[in-house]
DNA sequence: TATGAATGAGCATTCATTCAT
DNA sequence: AATGAATGAATGCTCATTCAT
């Protein structure tokens, strides 16, 4: 068997293993969903996945880089010419949302994920990935800060790091609480989510426009 | 013994059972808190503990609540008469950010608290009562930017009960980010967490201010 | 229920989980025997051990405990008066020999026992408790030895406490080899182990008296 | 490929093999080094070491072989002449404390190698050799002591064999003891590992000598 | 009311060995 | 000869909850 079709087939079973965590995770939780049940829909024995991967925490990385790279492919083309500053603030609001409804959990990662340890962003590994795609998606809010400057869209006191730690918080401070809020919103506010969100990215952008 | 002193009696007993479980939530988190050791702490056996409370879920929701009660109280100390507008901002962000750093754990289950069942919030309950202090907290929020609109301080286009929200979600992604990320923000931004603040909450106000 | 009566059930109960585990080391040595099988032996759940022991440990070291107080105990009767020393070295040799043949395991423990630290010697407890039940042996050959010299019945040039031991290493390695190599012996030299042994305590037994 | 080139080739990977099992049992003991260790350390696939070896005990007790090799080829050199009775049994002694020293694992095994059981000892194999390395190693012993009795230094009614094993014992279990409860010693005795040795051979040879 | 006792279900990880290719 | 892949069987320990008394 070749090098390449023998490469195929770990791929393929690391992938078995890993859709079958990717799915337990979305159903019941990370913490909730055990190695036993990982390996009981992956059709294998719970020893075979420790050939494919070091310890559960290494399913759980891998996933959520596989994650994080979804949402910065995503963020990537809401930005495609930063020309129209305000279309973009838009885009990128709306993929948050929508990241969020696809991957509730993830989206939860992002806001939870603890100040890892520099050294181990330093070596290279599924953490320093992690921290990089981070890195990448506040460039993507920063490059589109800095053209918005540039076009003169922008107030003029705005400091370009602070605000994009200033925005990322907010929009996700927002779709956090509006979705575990959505039934109260509707009955209390008379809001749909949907309506609820535009307003109040709306009204985010008041703060930093002129 | 009368049904009085039965009923403080009784009140003595929960009260100690919660005070320790609240010490020892506190020191090692909610999840790592064994039923044994607030039965340790409190000095009764573990069964007792289930006399007074269903379940370790029922034990929490009470130390939620206590405290949301307390934020909700030190809310209201923060628009003692709505009168200057800004000066009760940053005071109700203050209070946010306070309450953050002295119950980081209760300060995360006020975000991530699930949207409960609608029946569960309708009989009367624990859960209904923090339901009901969360409403609170709303309303206070309410007032301030109400009266803001009465002094004429607030954009035209605000609407009210959506800003609360708006106002809410946001401040609470900031500070839970900024905790996060402190170590970051300092290293990357050279800002320290104080000064971070700082500078979102202004800018954020600019949102609604005229 | 009687406090006394109380604590007979609970002594009960340690007491089947206790010979469940001495049963099944001896059966097949304390490594290779699992807490699943104690539990499994002591017919309660595995879980119910931990009611009763802190961990695998405690239990071993409980049993290990056990054996050198019966241990020291059959040494205790060895040195009745300490008149006569011959008697008396005998006694011990034979009285370990004895213990060996009983109980493999906890010889072997008392050969194989690593230098506790000083600090968990020093706080009460369990290990302490062996440790003091192995001066008291240490102390019981002592004790022989002083008398012999004030019997003037050893050499002059010999120092307490390094001949203790020195005669306890020595028995202790003959046993211990007599016992491996019981078959070979008897093979190769022609001697049962019985008749090993005493030849060889005899021939130790040279090298201290006059 | 000539029989003999293949059987060359055959050692060399053995030896690679055996090479980085001595080594990781030298660095983290015989039981925890895992057969995936070793096939690490040897550049190799496990299952490549299953073709050399039978399974995990066939290394162990190769290595074991090549230790007892050792220590007899070590002791071959005390007794270069058997002509100074003390001098050699001084070095004898001193040579099993070296051992013991740089190979603790292995002077255990000396001790604990169980007896193995008659038949596996008759067929030719790694148990065989094992054995007869012993006997060698006996052996040794023995000649020394047949020229002591000639050189007429030793007690009259000394049995040859019988104090072959006595002396091996003996020696041993004052190495294995003193090994074990050096701390102890220091503190309580006030000697250090190299006195309280030299007293206790010293005293045990007088247990042969004239 | 108070509690001692008991426990089922869970959990991440290890490892020597086998077998088809 | 060499090996990649797979795995069964363990293992010590935790914990919320129940129930008879």
């Amino acid at each position: 068997m070749g090098a390449k079709k023998k490469d195929i087939l770990i791929q393929f079973n690391r992938d078995i293993i890993l859709a079958s965590a990717r799915k337990l995770f979305q159903l019941s939780g990370i913490n909730r969903t055990s190695m036993d049940e990982i390996a009981r829909e992956a059709d294998c024995s719970k020893s075979t996945i420790y050939v494919y991967f070091k310890n559960k925490d290494e399913i759980i990385n891998y996933i959520v880089y596989e994650h994080m790279v979804l949402l910065r492919d995503a963020l990537q083309e809401c930005t495609p010419d930063n020309k129209d500053f305000e279309r973009s603030y838009y885009a990128i609001c709306n993929t948050l949302v929508d990241f969020q409804e696809q991957y509730p959990l993830y989206f939860e990662s992002l806001l939870s994920e603890i100040d890892v340890e520099q050294e181990k962003i330093q070596q290279p590994g599924l953490l320093a990935d992690i921290y990089k795609a981070g890195e990448q998606i506040n460039d993507i809010i920063g490059e589109l800060l800095k053209s918005g400057i540039e076009h003169n869209c922008l107030r003029e006191n705005l400091e370009l790091i602070p605000t994009v730690f200033y925005l990322w918080s907010s929009i996700s401070g927002i779709i956090l609480l509006t979705n575990q809020k959505q039934k109260y919103l509707k009955m209390r506010v008379g809001m749909d989510k949907t309506m609820f969100l535009n307003y109040s990215f709306k009204t985010l952008l008041q703060s930093i426009i002129k």
